[in-house]
RNA sequence: GGCCUGUUGGAGAAGCGGCUUAACUCACCACCCUUUCACGGUGGCAUUCAAGGGUUCGAAUCCCUUACAGGUCACCA
């Protein structure tokens, strides 16, 4: 008769180390009461996606309103789908948000004494846990093909059963030890399950921060545990993981919750304490068919966060807009908090909605708006600068041309008790401000300017003509105004809407038409900040060298 | 299909048995701001909480059924 023990010395003959060896070597946390240990743990297999930064941003400060730790862990297991240097670029955008870990893998390294903290190298770690499971009988090695699978499936389906490997159909879990060690030395490929003692018409009570207390049935199936390419499956790894990096709290995405019954099935039979469990929800979009749908990196641009990077979104934008799907009280705190920043913020997972939220790109924008309103010239320049100079070399050339009159154009009705708020993101700023620059606007008016239909060239022509040699910008923006209604009313333009509408056939237009033409005439456009300062900055002469030049055309 | 979860306006939501003729934010619309573009302000936008049934003096709030939606059923995480 061969025993369960040397089963597990045949298949682990160099595995030396016990469970016990482990928990010295990993001692609890000596942490403040109520301190939450939390982790991201994310796949290297492609870059950061919307879904992820939210939760990697509740983990974060679920941490640090505890005085916790929170943590990076690679789960790099599926090497098929790995993509080589995508661990170091989820660690870099992270960073770009403010997410800055206090321990684990960083992304050029590892920080921490409960690591490795790249699951690839704690092979060890978990053969000693799976070899202990095998001497106790808990776990077997599995040699069902995939063939012998498929046939259980088919079956399955046909008998309407559920699906899986486990009872009857478990077919090497009733094997002797006498012929696993036949096998095994013939070199017949295998994997390791754990050997499930539930049932599943037993219910089991479950604990979620979120979802609160409900039950679920009990896991039943033999899960694989230890894949034949040598390395252990999620669910393996996350209940050694959690437990000897001594995680308080696992946040992760709804999509765990089916396989709950199996986590807190594995902590229990190791003699485990199960940690607090949150599961997230998730991020939707409406879809092609007018349904709900989880936010798909292949098919929507904002679900992978590089595309607020890369359009210059102010990275608090998306994170602020972030935090109010995670707690519906946010709002109304950062409105009172005038958008400074969301660290005093206190986050609770019972102030989170159940249901995930449909993305709404217009809040995202309306953030945006706030936070760069609020900003001094001299940040607006720097977060332009480092926007321009990886993403946009347009955009940093043109700034780079001269600095100080970049921070004028920005600084119009900035340093005010309510600023504008004329951007949300970098990305279209060069488009926004180009007209500043005379090459760039000459280069717009050869596309020719568009002006309202209502009036002739004729009029036109006349109205800048005297606009041009009558507004005189040595004024006050007060004075300045007065004087722009004093020459539209001297060519038939009323100085207000309202006598227009009184007397329609007294005037051609109002005030409103005249600044329209002027703003078109100087910067191409029928929106932009403020005309006075506009024409401050570019000063009489080049006004009037853009006056001529148009009415010459005209 | 089984199991789990959810369903309040265009979107995010508050609400936890009477104080709700349902807060607040975004979007949208209208008006005002002696005057452009903005900013700001005011007002409008659910007689009703997926539908039906029940419990109750009283329900968006408790219970049941139905519908709809999401998640999950891998040697992927």
């Amino acid at each position: 008769m061969v025993t369960n023990k040397e089963i597990a010395e045949l298949i682990f003959p160099d595995i030396k180390e016990t469970i016990e060896d482990l928990e010295r070597k990993y001692p609890k946390r000596d942490l403040p009461e109520g301190a939450e240990v939390t982790r991201f743990a994310p796949s290297p297999t492609g870059f950061l996606h919307t879904g992820s930064l939210f939760t990697s941003m509740i983990c974060h400060k679920v941490a640090r309103d505890t005085n916790g730790v929170f943590y990076v862990r690679l789960e790099d297991t599926d090497t098929k789908r790995e993509i080589e240097g995508s661990g170091e670029q989820l660690l870099k955008q992270l960073h770009l948000f403010n997410i800055v870990p206090d321990e684990g893998y960083l992304g050029d390294r590892q920080v921490g004494k409960y690591g490795p903290y790249i699951q690839s190298q704690r092979a060890d770690l978990y053969k000693v846990v799976i070899k202990h499971l095998l001497e106790e009988g808990k776990a077997y090695p599995d040699f069902a093909s995939p063939e012998e699978l498929e046939e259980i499936r088919v079956k399955q389906e046909k008998e309407k059963l559920n699906p899986g490997y486990y009872g009857e159909f478990a077919k090497y879990r009733h094997i002797s030890n006498d012929e696993r060690k036949e096998r095994i030395l013939r070199g017949d490929s295998y994997v390791i399950r754990y050997k499930s003692q539930g049932d599943h018409n037993n219910k089991i009570p479950v604990s979620d921060l979120v979802h609160g207390d409900f039950e679920i049935a009990e896991n039943d199936l033999d899960i694989v545990i230890f894949k034949s390419d040598g390395l252990p499956t999620y669910h393996f790894a996350h209940v050694c993981d959690d437990h000897f990096m001594r995680t308080t709290t696992v946040i992760r995405g709804e999509e765990w919750i089916a396989s709950l019954p199996i986590h807190v099935q594995l902590f229990k039979d190791l003699g485990w304490e199960t940690p607090k469990y949150a599961h997230l929800p998730v991020i939707m979009k409406i879809g092609e068919n007018g349904n709900k749908r989880k936010l798909s990196k292949r098919l929507d641009n904002e679900a992978a966060v590089s595309y607020f990077l890369k359009d210059g979104y102010p990275s608090e934008a998306l994170v602020m807009y972030l935090m109010t799907i995670a707690n519906s009280n946010f709002e109304e705190w950062i409105f009172e908090h005038k958008f400074e920043h969301m660290e005093e913020f206190k986050f609770s997972f019972s102030k989170m909605s159940l249901e995930g939220a449909l993305f709404d790109m217009g809040k995202v924008n309306f953030f945006a708006k706030e936070i760069l309103g609020k900003k001094t010239k001299y940040e607006i320049r720097d977060m332009a600068k480092a926007y321009a100079s990886e993403f946009n070399p347009q955009l940093l050339s043109l700034i780079e041309r001269d600095e100080e009159y970049f921070m004028e154009i920005m600084n119009i009705e900035r340093e005010k008790e309510n600023p504008r708020k004329d951007y949300e993101k970098f990305g279209d700023l060069y488009e926004k401000i180009s007209f500043f620059y005379s090459d760039l606007y000459e280069e717009t008016c050869k596309n020719g300017l568009i002006f309202n239909e209502k009036f002739s060239n004729e009029v036109i022509k006349e109205v800048l003509t005297n606009i041009k040699n009558r507004l005189s910008l040595d004024q006050d923006e007060q004075s300045w105004f007065g004087n722009m209604k004093e020459i539209g009313e001297s060519v038939g333009f009323a100085p207000n809407g309202k006598l227009v509408k009184q007397n329609p056939d007294m005037y051609r237009g109002s005030v409103g038409d005249v600044a329209e033409m002027i703003r078109i005439a100087l910067t191409t456009k029928k929106n932009s900040p403020n005309l006075y300062y506009v024409m401050k900055i570019l000063k009489k002469e080049e006004c009037d060298r853009r006056f001529d030049n148009l009415i010459s055309k005209l």
